[in-house]
RNA sequence: GCCGCGUUGGUCAAGGGGUUAAGACGCCUCCCUUUCACGGAGGAGUCACGGGUUCGAUUCCCGUACGUGGUACCA
């Protein structure tokens, strides 16, 4: 990104920011994070991604990043782009792709940028971008910071039942055990360019060096260092061919310009890897700002919100309503159950966020204003569906009814009930309303 | 096991060295209402624990516990 100013959190203190200038990086001013955030508007477009695998139904935590994504891109006038993440084809299901679009355009969160927007990074789906990511891998080959590695999957459970009779801590593919296994760190050049000549399937492995901390600032969590010791040697490149998430997020992150990267804190663990790259790659000055969310967790304890709890405690955790194309087995969305988006939108909004006053309803318009990354919590929160409702409720009773009018009446068609005199439904709707959690509610009123 | 990240009522949360520690959901009581709901007025309930630092700690530091995530040729 040649004069463009960067704008890098001044550490360890996330409140401050210091302001680089665009030739040299040296640097300019410090500044609080508003006014950084207000010359990065000005000096840097904001571009930021939502890249989910088409694997299935879109998920409640899957909306709240999406969500987090969108305002903060809308605020500061940027890019939200989504990108398709399918570089497991062992994982691909069919309609997943379609299925969250048209969940995303339920909500009401359009991405500028995707497959079916299109832009000017495209393709915007992994595998149609399959060949890109075997250069940047070679690359790094030839940097001494990745390396060939031929063991097939037997003999890394041998290696780690190994590493496991001997008690050791890890059991990991890393700095400890690498110069034991067959790859092109241990074997001579020769024997590596035979065996690749030959059509032995291969990996890339990245080369994690021993004894070093890698350190990054998240907006959300301040300073954060990893110990490498600690950091195993990541596959970069499968022996498909395709690129792992570790190299794909990192390059495509680099080429579609992205300058804030936002996803759920179940990605932190891997963070250092991705550091790493970028480092080796493209240079940490290009690097994007990183902030991990906080996961939305089961209401009754234990564990990460997933779609089986939804079934189990009787709500549901997709946003529309998701088929298996396998089984036929349908999860529930909170569309189908009667939720407005503006509801939906709102209750997760506030799941791990507020504004610091007392205000809970927000419009989206309210949101994209009053939106801030640090203000969002560090600590998961647990799942509560009767708050879910209230908000619901909430905004029956805010909106007119012109709003929802037409998928009220398909619910009483659906009952065999005919709406014929349309002004006479809007009045009754109108009336009834306050009573009204859920849109089924109207029905049964 | 190891590594990371967390922890304010049952839940979501504000606050952040001296406060009667906001507010919301839920719960309970009462009022309104022919009934239910809606609405209104009240109420119970909280700084995980142990050490420091300090005149003073829920707030800062260190431990512990607990929770959670990761530990894949999945994302």
């Amino acid at each position: 990104m040649p004069n463009t100013i960067r704008i890098k959190p001044l550490q360890p203190s996330r409140r401050f920011y210091k302001i680089l200038h665009p030739a040299n990086y040296e640097l300019l001013i410090v500044a609080r994070v508003a006014d950084a955030l207000y010359l990065y508007k000005m000096f840097n477009k904001v571009r930021v991604r939502f890249a989910p695998s088409p694997t299935g139904g879109l998920h409640l935590g899957g909306v709240r990043t999406v969500l987090f994504n969108y305002l903060f891109a809308k605020k500061y006038s940027g890019d939200f782009i989504v990108r398709i993440e399918d570089t497991d084809q062992t994982r691909f299901v069919e309609g997943a792709e379609t299925y969250i679009f048209e969940c995303l355009k339920w909500c009401g969160l359009p991405a500028d940028e995707s497959v079916l927007h299109g832009g000017n990074y495209a393709p915007y789906r992994q595998s149609e971008r399959k060949e890109m990511y075997r250069q940047y891998a070679e690359q790094l080959i030839a940097t001494g910071n990745a390396y060939y590695a031929f063991d097939t999957p037997e003999e890394i459970d041998a290696m780690r039942e190994k590493l496991k009779a001997t008690g050791s801590n890890s059991l990991q593919y890393d700095h400890h055990i690498r110069m034991q296994m067959n790859n092109s760190l241990r074997l001579l050049p020769d024997e590596t360019t035979a065996l690749i000549n030959k059509g032995t399937p291969y990996v890339i492995r990245i080369k994690v060096n021993a004894n070093e901390v890698v350190s990054f600032t998240d907006i959300i969590r301040g300073n954060i260092d990893f110990d490498t010791n600690n950091v195993d040697d990541k596959v970069l490149l499968k022996a498909d061919g395709m690129p792992t998430y570790h190299l794909a997020v990192v390059v495509d992150d680099y080429l579609m310009k992205i300058s804030h990267a936002f996803r759920g804190e179940e990605w932190l663990p891997s963070a250092p890897v991705h550091i790493l790259l970028w480092k080796y790659l493209f240079g940490l000055n290009n690097m994007p700002e990183w902030a991990h969310l906080p996961l939305i967790l089961k209401p009754d304890g234990n564990g990460k919100l997933s779609k089986r709890d939804g079934d189990r405690l009787g709500f549901p955790v997709y946003a529309m309503d998701w088929q298996d194309p396998s089984t036929q087995y349908i999860t529930k969305g909170f569309k189908e159950i009667g939720f407005l988006p503006e509801a939906f939108i709102n209750l997760l909004a506030v799941l791990g966020w507020n504004d610091g006053t007392e205000q809970e309803i927000f419009t989206m318009d309210e949101l994209i204003e009053k939106f801030s990354m640090e203000k969002v919590h560090k600590g998961g929160a647990k799942f509560d569906f009767e708050k879910a409702k209230w908000f619901n409720h909430e905004w029956i009773k805010r909106l007119p009814v012109t709003n929802y009018k037409q998928r009220v009446k398909e619910i009483f068609e659906n009952k065999g009930i005919a709406i014929t005199d349309d002004g006479y439904f809007t009045k009754v709707l109108e009336l009834v309303k306050e009573r009204c959690t859920l849109l089924p509610d109207f029905y049964t009123q």
